[in-house]
DNA sequence: CAAATATCAGATGAACTGATATTA
DNA sequence: CTAATATCAGTTTATCTGATATTT
């Protein structure tokens, strides 16, 4: 790899995006040992974290668009790890919910992603860890704010 | 926006991803000023930062793919941003090279990034965003050495 | 012969847009 | 009437693959 211009590996927006490429490559490679996408990872996420839930709010917490949300929904169900039942109390809304199996899935994609950050993070110490996680989130809650 | 999920939150590699969307298109806006994009950038860093160089050469500096250089450089020579020559040392290779016009785009387009770089780095202060640069750095260091 | 270069045509994945039907 | 929801079809952008011709 020859080195890139100064012009560019000055600036963060320049680091972050290509870093992305990497997280996205070691995080997209332990995901497909378990035949899933981070956007499957995701949704699970959140079913576990927040409870059941309509698509259009999985695709606000997801930071995701309606129509992909219902793809996702469309792939999770397929295979058993998500449950559709129309809302009762909005017949608008699908209630989305997280079975067994989708747990369990969860869980393998959870240990992968584990792995992929450490690879990512590989020589940072866990101080150096901390605080880039610290600045990230500062960042990133400032952004989604607006 | 809502809560993301605290498996996500927590985890570097996310918050990478997720800036990187910010990031990506707080530049692209800037650069669509001056009807250009990240790439077209790319390009012409290196050249101005290193001189005329061979496209694959490009491509391993702007860490592109060599069919994208093609595009890329056909869309600037359009322009007239950069000349292709070639090298009569080995007629494989074309040499492309930065023309006036091509690095008052640089200009441009540099004025624009460090807008979009402002942005992104809002809430930072000066020594944060040393921080920030210096962990990215090591990090994409250790990744591109691979 | 193998390797590097430039080129083209097309595949892939992620994100987004526009239109539509249903319901609140 | 409007707003929100779910859905579908299709677009856009960046990245990458495979094949090919040329030259080293």
């Amino acid at each position: 790899m020859d080195e890139a211009p100064a012009r560019l590996t000055a600036k963060p927006s320049w680091l972050i995006t290509q870093l992305a490429v990497h997280a996205h490559r070691l995080a997209s490679e332990g995901f497909a040992a378990a035949d899933a996408r981070g956007y499957h990872f995701r949704i699970l996420a959140a079913l576990a974290e927040f409870g059941p839930a309509s698509q259009a709010a999985l695709g606000r917490r997801c930071n995701m668009d309606r129509s992909d949300v219902v793809a996702a929904i469309n792939e999770l169900a397929e295979r058993g790890f998500v449950e559709r039942t129309p809302d009762p109390d909005d017949r608008r809304r699908n209630i989305v919910s997280l079975t067994k199996a989708g747990d369990r899935q969860l869980r393998r994609l959870d240990e992968a992603l584990d792995q992929a950050q450490d690879d990512l993070l590989g020589p940072l110490t866990a101080e150096d860890r901390q605080t880039l996680t610290t600045l990230l989130t500062r960042l990133l809650h400032h952004h989604q704010r607006a």
